[in-house]
DNA sequence: TCCGAAAACTTTTTT
DNA sequence: AGTTTTCGGA
């Protein structure tokens, strides 16, 4: 059932700011959307689709292509236009990685890439480091190259390599990269930089593979744009320039962090250009109340004179300072100091101890290290995402497929009432058994499996208290019933031995982590989840993120060392560390660490972010 | 193997 | 800018 344009009406939110609804509207042109933090930015996305959908604007068979960097943001997208529409509708909406986008077309259309350049079908993928850039400039005598710059320039060549206008030995030592990946004693190599000027060639030399790719998607949507990389922003212009393609392009220039991995300088400009983009920026911040949106407005102006004044929806729910540095004498007294305050905070009731993040610049590992001890002391657990258990960090593990088939597993062993468990074992294992929605005997069976198999794992869980070895058999138990080759088979990134490996042995090592003087099994498994733990990570992990209380640790000139307020990223990176705050937002520095940074003073204090002396955050006691 | 100097590194995603 | 890793000479 189609519903008329006008008489559409936004699901799920009360509704849009008025902004959004005209950026939402315009299908017939691109548009380029600014929204700062707290925007509602994948909100406007699911919107935009829905209403495209709903309305046949987008008419079956065709598609809209959705572009994300990440794959929790992709997901993300999808689950809330599926949410919204019926599941012929949503099927139509292709929410996907950068990366998923062109492996797909090149797995598609391998055979139109020209000969020279053709990789085989069984290639695999490498993610190479430094060091093994730096192993291949060696081989080939060339240590005059740096891997760092060699890198970027694989990742920009365009293909064939011959015409790219390089000179003579740039031209060979490229070569020799590319024929050293396709030459690989296992089997050819790509790299995800590679795949992606495959397909840039592949779509400039087919004229018929784009004009099929611009008949099935008539509406792109690009997220994050400001984040695009110079090699993306060219492949979408071959791949869609001189079609009637609609973009929605969304990002936030002041949110601008990923320039020194080669994000374009001014994406939204030459989009605007290239596309004939009309702009809109929203105007609301749906996370923040009004006193820490007005602090974050004098930040942004900073950033950009011409940013217009944002609206604050959120309504503001505590008492006392809700922005303020924090100022130490030593690193001693700044960690005892947070750790009491989130203590008081937490016993008080306020918030639950994943409610409030530690954010950092830089080096999470060296700060877990100082802080956990003291917080500890405190009976408080930080989790420190980017933490490796094994190879594998702790916050890329519980974004695993694996994790989303074995942990709700654990879920229905520890708990007999675990319904959201329930549903997403059901969901997860119908996928993996390719049993469809329609074959209602399947789903019964399929179901009677899980009930067998939960009765089962209870039985093994109840044997003893939680402990190591318990928790190993616990957890192959689960990946047992659910079958490491038929997990392996539907889920591609899982196909090398190694890489299935270190998601299995990540999530081994980090059950066994939890498990000590765990009460039960439910606790095990809450902080595997991290469940009651405060989180540390840095800025550029926080990116999309919202927290009730954010506490921002090391604001000092040595952290900060690159700090140039009116240029580069910095100030960037300080904007959206300040915009994850819901509530609150606190600064803390110590002497002992560096000295403030000078712009301290005048960007701050004058915004109306008061100083406070750290030994006055938490009462005697 | 040890020492001091020099260079590298910091911030990250991706099937 | 500070810290860690690598390198070259003994």
């Amino acid at each position: 059932m189609l519903v008329l344009p006008e008489e559409w009406l936004p699901q799920g939110v009360d509704d849009l700011e008025q902004r959004a609804w005209e950026a939402l509207r315009e299908t017939g042109q691109s548009v380029c959307v600014t929204a700062g933090a707290g925007a509602g930015k994948t909100e406007f996305l699911a919107q935009k689709a829905t209403y495209l959908l709903q309305t046949g604007l987008c008419p079956q068979p065709k598609r809209i292509l959705a572009i994300s960097f990440k794959r929790d943001a992709a997901q993300n997208l999808a689950a809330r236009v599926r949410q919204r529409c019926p599941q012929d509708q949503a099927r139509r909406f292709h929410s996907m990685t950068f990366d998923a986008f062109t492996k797909h077309l090149l797995d598609h259309f391998r055979l139109a890439v020209p000969e020279a350049y053709r990789p085989p079908a069984d290639y695999g993928i490498a993610f190479p480091t430094r060091r093994d850039f730096d192993a291949f400039l060696q081989r080939h005598g060339r240590r005059d190259v740096s891997a760092d710059r060699f890198d970027k320039a694989v990742a920009r060549i365009t293909l064939p390599i011959e015409d790219a206008g390089l000179n003579l030995q740039a031209r060979d030592l490229v070569q020799a990269y590319w024929d050293d990946q396709y030459a690989m004693p296992n089997g050819a190599l790509l790299t995800f930089a590679m795949i992606n000027r495959l397909v840039e060639y592949l779509l400039r030399t087919n004229p018929r593979i784009k004009r099929g790719l611009l008949l099935t998607y008539p509406h792109v949507f690009l997220d994050e744009f400001q984040d695009t990389t110079y090699a993306q922003y060219e492949l979408v212009k071959t791949a869609f320039t001189g079609g009637n393609t609609v973009f929605t392009a969304v990002g936030d220039d002041k949110q601008k962090i990923m320039g020194w991995a080669g994000a374009m300088d001014n994406a939204f400009d030459e989009f605007t250009a290239d596309f004939n983009a009309v702009r809109y920026a929203l105007l609301c911040n749906w996370r923040s109340h009004e006193a820490l949106v007005a602090i974050q407005h004098v930040i942004a102006r900073r950033i950009d004179p011409d940013v217009e004044e944002v609206q604050a929806r959120g309504q503001l729910a505590v008492d006392g300072d809700t922005a303020a540095i924090w100022q130490f004498q030593d690193r001693q007294q700044e960690a005892a100091q947070i750790a009491r305050w989130i203590r008081a905070e937490v016993d008080q009731g306020h918030v639950e101890p994943h409610d409030i993040a530690i954010l950092v610049r830089m080096r999470a590992n060296n700060v877990e290290d100082e802080l956990a001890p003291v917080l500890a002391g405190e009976g408080l657990t930080l989790r420190n995402l980017a933490r490796n258990v094994g190879e594998i960090a702790i916050q890329d593990l519980l974004a695993e497929s694996f994790t989303e088939v074995i942990l709700p597993l654990l879920r229905l062993g520890a708990n007999v009432r675990a319904p959201e468990a329930w549903n997403a074992a059901q969901e997860r294992f119908q996928a993996l058994a390719c049993i469809s929605p329609e074959d209602e005997q399947g789903q019964e069976r399929l179901q009677r499996e899980i009930e067998d198999f939960s009765r089962q794992l209870r039985r093994t869980m109840n044997e003893a208290e939680p402990d190591g070895a318990l928790a190993d058999r616990v957890v192959a138990q689960a990946l047992d019933f659910a079958r490491a080759d038929r997990l392996r088979r539907a889920y591609p990134e899982y196909q090398r031995d190694a890489d299935f490996a270190r998601v299995r042995e990540g999530f081994r090592l980090l059950m066994r982590e939890c498990v000590a003087d765990a009460a039960n099994w439910t606790e095990v498994l809450d902080r595997f989840e991290g469940k009651g733990q405060v989180p540390l990570m840095t800025i550029h992990k926080s990116k999309g993120l919202e927290f009730h209380t954010m506490i921002f640790f090391g604001l000092d000139d040595r952290t900060w060392w690159s700090l140039d307020p009116d240029q580069g990223e910095e100030l960037n990176s300080f904007f959206v560390a300040f915009t994850r705050a819901m509530q609150r937002a606190f600064f803390s520095y110590c002497a002992e660490r560096g000295n403030a940074f000078a712009w301290l003073e005048e960007l701050l204090i004058p915004a109306g972010v008061q100083q406070i002396d750290g030994a006055e955050i938490v009462p005697d006691g």
